[in-house]
DNA sequence: TCAAAAGTGTTATCCTTACACCCATGT
DNA sequence: ACATGGGTGTAAGGATAACACTTTTGA
């Protein structure tokens, strides 16, 4: 099947990120038939004999004659889809690459998506869409460090992500690769930051080791017409181990994501966005650890909170479930026009490295 | 003139900002002639009689037919137009706003641009294109704190903003507008936060103080065929004050951009692309200085980065011009994979606020 | 009475800030 | 000699991390 003129268009999607916690785990808004309007059959072309993996983000394409923003535009469809009404919402990144959609090569369009990130409390679905909470870590178990380091990270990944770096051939691309490892994966002297998702996803995708690799292989050798490559049993059984594979390049968005979050927590209070208006210093808590995937010590945790002035109490306690009632809580909303810059210049250049 | 039907198209485009520091200033460069080829006098209408201003970010649309990335379609032709290699390149955002181009009202297509940041090391211009340097703060006078707070602010910003958010009918919109100057320009219990760039462009702009905010005005007069609206021109003698006007959004894209690059400057180690290999501290100081708009503490900074591990002396001492010759330093490229993580949790969850 | 969670107190350590002071070089 | 910038020492204050410990409730 040989190679069209490739279409010189691009056509512009919005990706939305909606994220959600409850019962401690962080959820994320999933489609399960992958409905997104741009790949009609026509549109694709005729190689599309291969099987994808039906699981993808919300997807829209974004109409300018429509819409006055980008933003604008993902809270209707969003809204039409799922009932949902957005809460914090934040542009995560232009996704843009060629073969993001692998049917691109059989003459579709270039596949531009804007990606969001939107923090919601979570309610229940409407709307017209299928669309559903699925658990974040079914798509990264080596993320969520929250009962100890995930056995995959030892047994599966460490091991084999060395194995992979140590046979490539050139010098200088080894030695690169093994130093992104160390990083991403906390291997050498480096510990593991929570916040390198998308790198550690890049070089498990780079290694062949998770399923959207496998199928990108089998894709691209369908497309040019070559026999299907020999993927080692073994590869597709180390892959089931890595997490439910998504359609397209979506899993590799949901990691831009999650590392985006991650890093946020630290310097915004964003948190509050997917709590309801008053808390427990637990229920905060829960929340953060299960978006960072770390257990936190739970004093200290309370103090920072509390001295830092980003919550205030209300007098109310929690009707409660087990064990001592806790005091209600709810964000300080002043914090945002408090920040001070502190003292002498930039503050904490520490943490330039 | 009467609004046609708007287009459905969109066409994607890409914004550079690129960033270079040399003399102690903070310079970007800019495309003098508004010389960006998706404005040709056809596909703008005829809507043309308004002045713009002839200064640009660099601009370039994206062709997915050759580009399998839109970074590298950046690189493509930053390179043709100026000669420059790009080292440390980011995306900005994406810039998909209703009337970026105040054309788009007579018939244009909707102009999407992807914003990248790059940082060099300043060299001598080639290459097709009309692109020169110019100080960033010839756009925003009031983000130089380095001699002190600039006069602009006590004299002219603070006074004005307060004045227009006093005059806001809707009492809650007057509130949160007045919430926001607050944050944006430290004026109550807030002090004054280095990366709140845009925040700050924005409210001037949607105060109507600057350049922009006058010509859209007017813009938008005309091609709704409105007779021109009156400005005082009290308010033209005070946009004077308030930096070079930019070309169609620009200066709303080259403020974030700064932002984001003083946001960075602090967690991740982006300074040592816009230095040689070797450097003195007070090189390293006064490049940090130049970006962040702040003196900073010669002793502390010095530490932090030299007992933080950032950087390591060479043995070599610069040959100087005044004053005991310095060591020369370089960047230790190690600190990329030592981040430590820190025992507890996530790590300074006090900056959440 | 026990388990479970809330909440308080205390300490060692490290980082940041702010001073004061000395050193090497060119003019 | 002195101006200019390079470079060191030290001490106060604050934030963090790691303890141990008490309190309040439901089952």
């Amino acid at each position: 099947m040989p190679i069209k003129n490739a279409d010189q268009s691009a056509v512009i999607g919005l990706n939305a990120i909606i994220v959600a916690v409850t019962d401690e785990v962080p959820r994320i808004l999933i489609v399960q038939r992958a409905a997104h309007s741009l790949a009609t059959p026509a549109q694709r072309g005729e190689a599309d004999s291969y099987e994808d993996s039906p699981v993808t983000l919300p997807f829209g394409p974004f109409d300018p004659s429509q819409h006055r923003t980008l933003e604008l535009g993902l809270h209707k469809w969003v809204e039409q889809q799922t009932g949902l009404g957005l809460g914090y919402v934040e542009q995560l990144y232009t996704f843009a690459d060629r073969h993001r959609d692998p049917r691109e090569q059989a003459g579709g369009p270039r596949l531009v998506s804007v990606g969001y990130i939107a923090l919601v409390r979570q309610v229940p679905l409407s709307g017209a869409g299928e669309a559903e909470w699925q658990n974040c870590y079914d798509f990264f178990p080596w993320e969520d460090w929250r009962e100890g380091r995930p056995k995959v990270v030892d047994e599966i990944i460490r091991p084999k992500l060395q194995l992979w770096a140590k046979n490539i051939d050139e010098k200088n691309e080894r030695e690169s690769t093994q130093e992104r490892l160390s990083i991403a994966f906390g291997t050498g002297t480096a510990s593991w930051d929570f916040d390198r998702v998308l790198e550690r996803y890049e070089l498990l995708y780079e290694a062949g080791m998770i399923g959207e690799a496998i199928r990108d292989a089998k894709i691209r050798a369908a497309i040019s017409g070559l026999s299907e490559p020999q993927v080692a049993s073994e590869a597709i059984e180390t892959a089931k181990f890595l997490g439910t594979t998504m359609a397209l390049d979506n899993r590799r968005v949901l990691a831009t994501a999650i590392g985006r979050v991650r890093g946020k927590l630290k310097y915004r209070p964003v948190v509050f966005d997917l709590l309801p208006s008053t808390f427990t210093l637990l229920n905060l808590q829960l929340v953060v650890e299960a978006l960072g995937g770390v257990r936190l010590h739970k004093q200290n945790f309370r103090r920072l909170v509390v001295n830092g002035g980003l919550v205030e109490p209300t007098g109310q306690r929690d009707i409660q479930s087990r064990g001592r009632p806790a005091e209600l809580f709810r964000f300080r909303r002043e914090v945002l026009s408090e920040r001070p810059v502190s003292g002498v210049g930039l503050p904490s250049l520490r943490t330039i490295g």
